[in-house]
DNA sequence: GTCTATAAGGAGATAGAC
DNA sequence: GTCTATCTCCTTATAGAC
């Protein structure tokens, strides 16, 4: 799984963000930003805020620095939100290229998925919460919006498949249970911090809620 | 239910949007604007471009007048919002009251509540929509956000009193399932539109889904 | 009620000194 | 790399004529 490089993304930080820049030791005492840690602090201050509502300014003092210097090390805001959503991106279409995601009958792949997805929900938290909530009124934004669908389609073909080779009971519309499981799946971004108690077994716990019902008679 | 009294509210519409105000038969001839029919317009631009990324130029745009004469109706942007949000509010603490929400085993009253979130969310939709979406960054919009949690917790209370009683299985802790349910009834907005085919009956599928899974083993 | 014109401030982004 | 100062455009909102 991809694990966060830059550190936890969910906290604005007091102090500048600084990664060093080595060069070999006893060399290390220049510490400098990158473009990697000012995604990190823009990402926070995005689902914070909101990407619209967020400005340089915001973004450069959540940094440390003035907002000039801030234009020295990234081109724009959207540079900044297209980094991020690549990131979440790139993250969800891993999941598809595992082994597990390709092979073996389509129930088992899919809850394979959904296990995964999980995972990299909660992982990459902030990024993905990003991503869900992009509504399209750049390119950038209309990008993701296009990839976000097409990893959507991805699980509703397999649900579809999962249904109609009988391993799953068809209740209801195959396209609908698949809404439903992205919507559900998805709506954990809206919660979940990390380290939250209770929360340890999620992957499993989704599984079976999606798998068993979500509010199953006694 | 509460029916939309202004007409479809998810389109924009290409002409202004008069509603009359009669004073008797044969002087009905004076169309004018009323604050309800510009937050059906505004509430539609909200949806499709964000609330933050919508200027009053865009709202005064699509109601067919100027910016200026558009001030003559409202007090400004976040009126706007606090009456859309009031309205999804508005239906969906209705549902409370309604006396199968307040009485018989925690279970019924859970399953009522669901079908008719379900209702209100796709009767007022866009109102729902754009109340889903509030980040909290004015006092409209952390109103909302704290009216909207009461709600939440009224429904997640009511799980883990169905389960307690035993009429639901416990097979995950009870605030997690009251999250995943919120998730996927709310995730609805995302995609549905009023009069889309195979959705006809989406109350009674939901119920089905959340109660013996989405994906349920054949 | 509607309009044009404009005020007042905030936005993204750049210039150029240090 | 960092800063202050500034440009230009866009935003909310109002003034005042018709």
């Amino acid at each position: 799984m991809t694990a966060a490089p830059d550190g936890p993304a969910d906290r604005a930080p007091s102090r500048p963000v600084r990664t060093r820049r080595g060069r070999g030791p006893g060399d290390a005492r220049r510490p400098v930003y990158d473009a990697g840690s000012l995604v990190t602090v823009a990402v926070a201050e995005f689902n914070t805020r909101g990407y619209d509502a967020t400005s340089m300014e915001d973004l450069s003092r959540a940094a440390g620095i003035s907002k000039s210097s801030f234009y020295n090390h990234v081109s724009g805001k959207e540079e900044l939100l297209r980094a991020a959503l690549q990131r979440a991106l790139d993250g969800l279409f891993g999941i598809l290229e595992e082994r597990a995601a390709q092979n073996g009958p389509p129930l088992e792949r899919l809850l394979h998925i959904v296990r995964r997805q999980v995972e990299v929900l909660t992982s990459e938290l902030p990024y993905v919460t990003l991503l869900l909530r992009v509504r399209g009124n750049t390119d950038t934004e209309r990008w993701a919006l296009a990839r976000r669908r097409a990893f959507d389609a991805t699980v509703a073909s397999l649900v579809a498949d999962a249904i109609s080779e009988g391993q799953v009971r068809a209740t209801v519309q195959p396209w609908l249970a698949a809404r439903l499981l992205s919507g559900a799946v998805n709506s954990i971004t809206e919660w979940y911090r990390p380290g939250r108690a209770g929360a340890e077994n999620l992957p499993d716990d989704v599984v079976r809620m999606v798998s068993g019902g979500i509010l199953p008679s006694a």
